[in-house]
DNA sequence: GTCGATGCAAAGGGTTTGCAAGACG
DNA sequence: CGTCTTGCAAACCCTTTGCATCGAC
């Protein structure tokens, strides 16, 4: 929010040539999809059919290469709410490793919450178990509420089981 | 633990019923394996390649749909930990609600921590948010401090995100 | 030119489904 | 018989891969 949609371009830009990698307008295109859907869990085929409105050309594997390039570096988050498909996430502003997620079972709706709630608790594990915490994962299923009244947002109907 | 798996066969028989299903000798073989592997988040096909030892005309098709049905009915559980595959657990005895996981990304073991962490949370979830949580979901990945010296079981080496 | 990146189509792997046959009241 | 269940094979879906081509230094 304080950056620029470009600023984030060219701060990613760096991090792909720092790797040896380009940054081609196929690369360039889906990133700009990510970065104007951010929290909005796309899947692969989902941010295809987003860049090819702005790239019709796009092949579907260069989709899935470049958010396989992205994860690996760190830059979208690869995630997994069991519907069967692979949802991705930009990871910009160090907000990455701080949100969680409440799954409607009745609407669908998928929320995020921007807190880290689990630091507490990444220290029990480090002096528990002997774990050192790199990363986490924290969803909640349940039901809003005013489910309902539907005056909540339903994106998707998802089959996702835990 | 306090019931023998002959009770808790007897149990899931009588949910089985009440729910309009037979507990065929192919259902019941699998509730076997399950229950002799509880905590052992198998994949469908550990599944059948273990209740085939027991019961070798099965096909891989009644494992999927005996797995299907059993989470269901809420008598196992179905995961996704992101290596593709789709993982079942039982839900006995209560301890349903109140399992998480340790991912260790260097030697791939996967332990169970069987405690439920979330109950604060989960009130505040429902205070802040308006979500009544019927279920939830928490993982830790990262390392063992003492990974490398081989001395935490290694199940298997996923290449799972997030 | 070289080497990475792309598009296409084919292959891959896990899961589901259609269908005829079987089990059992 | 009627209904549920099974095994097999084919279909399905998402994802990855092989390969020839393209593009930028």
């Amino acid at each position: 929010m304080t950056t620029s949609i470009l600023e984030q371009i060219d701060k990613i830009n760096r991090q792909l040539t720092v790797n040896g990698y380009k940054l081609t307008p196929q690369r360039e295109t889906t990133l700009m999809v990510l970065l104007e859907n951010e929290k909005d869990h796309l899947s692969a085929e989902e941010v295809f059919m987003l860049v090819r409105q702005k790239y019709p050309d796009i092949g579907l594997a260069t989709v899935y290469r470049t958010l396989e390039l992205l994860a690996e570096l760190q830059i979208v988050q690869k995630m997994n709410f069991g519907d069967g498909v692979a949802r991705f996430d930009l990871r910009m502003e160090g907000h990455d490793h701080m949100h969680h997620h409440l799954v409607c079972k009745v609407c669908g709706a998928l929320e995020e919450i921007q807190e880290d709630w689990l630091t507490d608790l990444e220290q029990r594990v480090a002096q528990e178990y002997g774990f050192r915490v790199t990363d986490h994962r924290l969803d909640f299923m349940g039901v809003y509420q005013n489910c309902k009244n539907n005056n909540r947002p339903c994106k998707r109907t998802s089959k996702a089981v835990s």
